[in-house]
RNA sequence: GGUGGGAUACUCAAGUGGCCAACGAGGGCAGACUGUAAAUCUGCUGGCUUAUGCCUACGGUGGUUCGAAUCCACCUCCCACCA
């Protein structure tokens, strides 16, 4: 075997399945091999937190970062007041001002964890476009920028078009891809950043900006994209049934977000190990080949969630997540202590405080203790599930709807575990 | 502008006066099997304080009728053909 040139961050985003489209791929290529360069990602302010959607851009920037080259993640306060329609097939509604500045600071907080501020040689920055944006005149704005905007040209982008054909599309949103053009151009102008990289659905409002800059200046700017984070099946990743998979703790409990990587199929796990970890191609090939000759186990399921948990929540508490799903996925609840269900599972799995008074006594019906956990949504699903068979009251299953649950069947006195199906749990605490 | 057809639950789609909370398919949830899998088989799939009970629901608003998703009138939106 011959003895393979170190990668270059190309390679690496070929081999990682992260190469979509390049405004002009040789050039960069040979720009990239002349030494660092800075490049960028936006990040609009659509919720008060990321979803694992974004962390593809969000890597990929550190991903440069290991290469030498300095990143720029850009929080959207600007734009996040506008509405990207790249992507949507109707207006959305703007967010108040209020909103904005909250998500701002929300994801702020979420971006500067994924990236190294200290290096000395290419340190992260972290920038707001609302700091440049805001300032600007409606009429300067205008001249400035949107003279260099042929509407023609413009109508021809794919976000546009698709939206001019299902219902239209508002001035607003038509005029975001100025927004992030100039953003391009600016960050092109005041800090050299030379590429700007996003989903494929960024493309246009990524070429708007070379444009743009190649337009006013003669200056060179690249842009390069990633494919959609998809499943095998074509739907969009990154949603479970309880809606989407978000980084913050409070949105996506921890355990809750282990457990979404470690039942990912087995057509995507390679591809999710290869775009959401840092796992090295020796370590992703052994795990490909272990799903290969030995599925059963999950090592690549066990290996992605194990990854990224960390990668987003740190290592002490993906090991609680850890520890929480080897308990209930991996025997009963026998011998179990009252510390390590305490740790482990209260607060990592789905926690309702109860009173104590709905156990005092004749204590309370089973039905309603499963809707009051959220496992059911309502009284007659409830119903059904637990004729069906289907619930489980500390991992026994309970098919009777007139069971009535009392202190006598909390664990440690404190806690009632319930289950619904094979991996649907929920605590509820008493306090 | 004219004529004809259509709007039904998460989606597609039956139903043309009572037997309709509404056939069927997909999806979803659960059970068996399994790897916290796939495939397959089975059950469930509007809500409610126990239920031969009540409420909400077949585009909207009224009407006919003991009784309407089904008939009538008007309205809104779609599609086809003709201008």
């Amino acid at each position: 075997m011959l003895c393979p040139l170190p990668m270059t961050i190309l390679d690496e985003l070929q081999w990682r399945g992260l190469y979509a489209d390049c405004t002009d791929l040789d050039a960069l290529t040979t720009r990239l091999a002349e030494g660092p360069l800075t490049l960028y990602a936006g990040f609009d302010p659509t919720a008060d937190s990321l979803h694992v959607g974004n962390l593809v851009p969000l890597l990929a920037l550190r991903r440069f970062q290991e290469h030498g080259h300095r990143p720029i993640a850009l929080a959207g306060g600007a734009t996040g007041m506008i509405g990207d329609p790249s992507g949507k097939s109707s207006e959305r509604n703007l967010q108040t001002p209020e909103q904005v500045a909250a998500n701002i600071a929300a994801i702020r907080g979420q971006l500067a964890k994924f990236l190294d501020f200290d290096s000395a040689a290419n340190g992260a920055q972290l920038v707001d476009n609302s700091t440049w944006t805001a300032p600007f005149s409606y009429l300067e704005f205008l001249r400035d920028v949107g003279k260099h905007f042929p509407v023609n040209l413009m109508l021809a982008k794919d976000s546009v078009r698709t939206r001019l054909e299902e219902g239209g599309i508002s001035y607003t949103e038509f005029s975001y891809m100025l927004l992030q053009a100039h953003d391009f151009h600016h960050l092109r102008e005041v800090h050299n950043c030379e590429l700007q990289v996003g989903a494929t659905d960024q493309w246009g409002n990524i070429t708007a900006g070379t444009e743009l800059i190649r337009r006013k200046t003669g200056h060179t700017a690249w842009g390069l994209t990633f494919p959609l984070l998809t499943k095998s099946d074509g739907t969009k990743y990154g949603k479970s049934a309880s809606g989407a998979v978000w980084l913050d703790p409070q949105r996506t409990t921890p355990y809750r977000f282990y457990q979404f990587f470690m039942q990912a199929e087995d057509a995507d796990v390679i591809k999710l190990l290869k775009v959401l970890t840092f796992l090295p191609q020796e370590e992703i090939d052994a795990l490909a080949a272990e799903l290969e000759s030995n599925p059963g186990a999950r090592a690549a399921q066990k290996a992605l969630a194990a990854a990224v948990t960390t990668l987003v929540h740190g290592k002490y508490v993906c090991a609680d997540a850890q520890a929480a799903s080897a308990i209930l996925f991996g025997g009963g609840l026998e011998g179990i202590k009252e510390s390590v269900f305490a740790e482990h599972l209260a607060g990592e799995v789905p926690t309702q405080p109860m009173f104590p008074s709905k156990f005092a006594g004749e204590g309370t019906n089973i039905i309603d203790l499963v809707v009051a956990s959220g496992l059911c949504p309502s009284k007659g699903q409830a119903r059904k599930d637990i004729t069906a068979g289907g619930i489980y009251v500390n991992n026994e299953r309970s098919n009777d709807i007139a069971r009535n649950l009392t202190s006598a069947d909390l664990l440690f006195g404190k806690y009632l575990l319930l289950r619904k199906g094979k991996r649907n749990y929920a605590v509820l605490s008493v306090s």
